[in-house]
DNA sequence: TTCATAAGCGACATATACCGTCGTTTGTAA
DNA sequence: TTACAAACGACGGTATATGTCGCTTATGAA
């Protein structure tokens, strides 16, 4: 039975990536917990011999730590299709407006397999980067960027439920950088911003911060203290961050000028969602739809597009922003 | 030097994912082809070991086809760290709103990964996904799913630059299916939307295909004709999308409510962006920004809560939609 | 049914690469 | 300088990887 090939597999797959690095013995541990016993001389071989074939290296320092290259592409099994390739940069192009770039340079290895990949099962002859967009639909913001070492810590702390030392900016540019002690609960992303959901030190109600404000952040040994019963989503249904008016779902009815329908057509907005015509420019579409605040954003984003029919509340409130926009601009 | 071990990976890394399959005589081709001179015995014999720890799997067929468990995790060198695999969660409940089910499934393998990596790096005791939550940016909308042996063969035709057979149905439901012949161009994403670009056979301009209403699409030996000089973007700035309006960036300044002006700064809309006080409400917002549809859509998405200051030509544009709004609602 | 063909599989022999052991060298800290 | 730990080189016995060969089995045509 070859033992070999499979514990330099494991091993291969206990080798950080650049920065990050590991020394020998801690792989004979490693090894010697799955199983395989054996000599740090042999696991030194393997790692020299496999560097010739890999892009691992050695640093010099006296106990040597052996990381992969930081820029290697991942090599994956099964091999990345050209369909998953082309996924991956579908998302890349996606996500490159809503996450911040350092957390999406967690990926970067898979997009750089995925051009490979496609660069070799075109033909050569013309480029799939001409062949493939993402046009944006909203407003393009960039997502504020996350320092790299404060994702780390974040990450780690929350997952692994520790404490954590922060310094945070106040909202206003010129508001002293604070120390604090915290203990995490959750992420929750909104909008291209990563909040950090968690408790100060020394008090008992949850608070978002937002972490591209967090300058520096420290992974504490005392374990993070979670309110019995917290829940992620009852803290955001309980409405912290805006998004839910009412429990219960309203069936809408709105007039849409007809050549908006069509987008309509293509992506309802609700499983039951019909659309009717009323005249010749106009359509009445009706849907039971979540009573929330982007439900509010969405309608008010065709301007004089549509018309509010039903729930008569609903009516109103759009008849009073109808209202304030006449008067702002009838000045 | 260890042959062995570079010629099972290479091995592995050309067995497709389950139900595509290898025999090994094309095994032994390939292998030839990258230099590993090698026995079809010997093939066999890797296969056999190497199955009992990878989730490879034969079929009953003659020449034995060999292929990936189609569940099968993605084994990734250098292995899924946490940060990386918590990225690939952000990206699965993000795009989940915005890509077809059937497309981002071609992701599977390196979300399930990722679960598997934060289920052993967290401590255990409260579980993950009960600590990352992501936020819909606007309406929740289902991206209308594609059929798989759609989006496949598409997939393959435009990289390869292959015409295409496709029976495709009208927007209307009751529009008889109809088949055509068409040579591939590109992809456009947009809204939750993919769009295939494409010259139906004898014609000359590019025409856009939802690809949800494409039934069927089946690649042809024939390579695709392309207009000399297409341009995908060329093709987007024309209009073709609705996208832009106008090539030159505009001066904007708008007066928004003091609250609503806390998102802005978290997500600058511009580099140059700047946020005056006007009064205790108010503030202004001035920033250069590209004058597309999308500005129009996110300004009207405010509502009452904006006021366009500048330039005038979208001020004038703005005081109409108020116009037609009060006229809507004061009947 | 029979036969021809091709693929899978078991067995065997041998070259070789693997791996533990041990001694030497090198680099770091006291 | 000394002490210590890690890295490295060399060696030999053992395990195993691989080519070869022949038998078995499945498939399809006659």
């Amino acid at each position: 039975m070859t033992d070999t090939l499979l514990r330099q597999w494991a091993m291969l797959r206990h080798i950080p990536r650049h920065p990050r690095k590991v020394d020998t013995v801690s792989l004979q541990n490693i090894l010697a917990r799955q199983g395989h016993d054996i000599t740090l001389r042999t696991i030194q071989r393997d790692l020299i011999k496999l560097s010739v074939v890999l892009p691992l290296l050695a640093d010099n320092a006296k106990p040597q730590g052996w990381s992969w290259r930081a820029d290697a592409q991942t090599l994956d099994l099964p091999a990345l299709d050209p369909q998953a390739a082309l996924t991956f940069k579908l998302v890349e192009s996606y996500m490159g407006q809503l996450l911040p770039a350092s957390t999406l340079d967690y990926l970067q290895p898979w997009f750089r397999t995925a051009n490979g990949v496609l660069d070799q099962h075109g033909n050569g002859l013309a480029h799939w980067p001409d062949k493939i967009r993402v046009l944006p639909h909203g407003m393009v913001r960039k997502a504020p960027d996350i320092k790299p070492e404060v994702a780390e810590a974040v990450y780690q702390a929350v997952l692994q439920e520790r404490q954590l030392q922060i310094t945070y900016s106040g909202k206003s540019e010129d508001a002293e950088a604070l120390s604090h002690t915290i203990h995490p609960l959750a992420l929750v992303v909104r909008d291209r911003v990563v909040y950090l959901i968690s408790i100060f030190d020394g008090y008992t109600d949850p608070r978002q911060l937002a972490m591209h404000r967090i300058l520096s952040a420290k992974v504490l040994e005392e374990s993070a203290l979670r309110p019995i019963g917290f829940s992620i989503d009852t803290y955001i249904n309980d409405g912290e961050f805006g998004i839910p008016l009412n429990s219960h779902p309203i069936v809408l009815e709105a007039e849409f000028l007809r050549h908006v329908a069509i987008h309509l057509h293509e992506s309802p907005i609700a499983d039951d969602q019909v659309i009717e015509d009323v005249d010749e420019d106009n359509v009445l579409l009706r849907a039971t739809v979540p009573d929330t605040l982007e439900l509010r954003l969405w309608l008010k984003s065709f301007g004089d597009e549509v018309a509010v029919v039903k729930p008569d509340n609903l009516r109103q409130e759009f008849r009073e922003v109808a209202e304030n926009l006449g008067d702002y601009y009838n000045d």
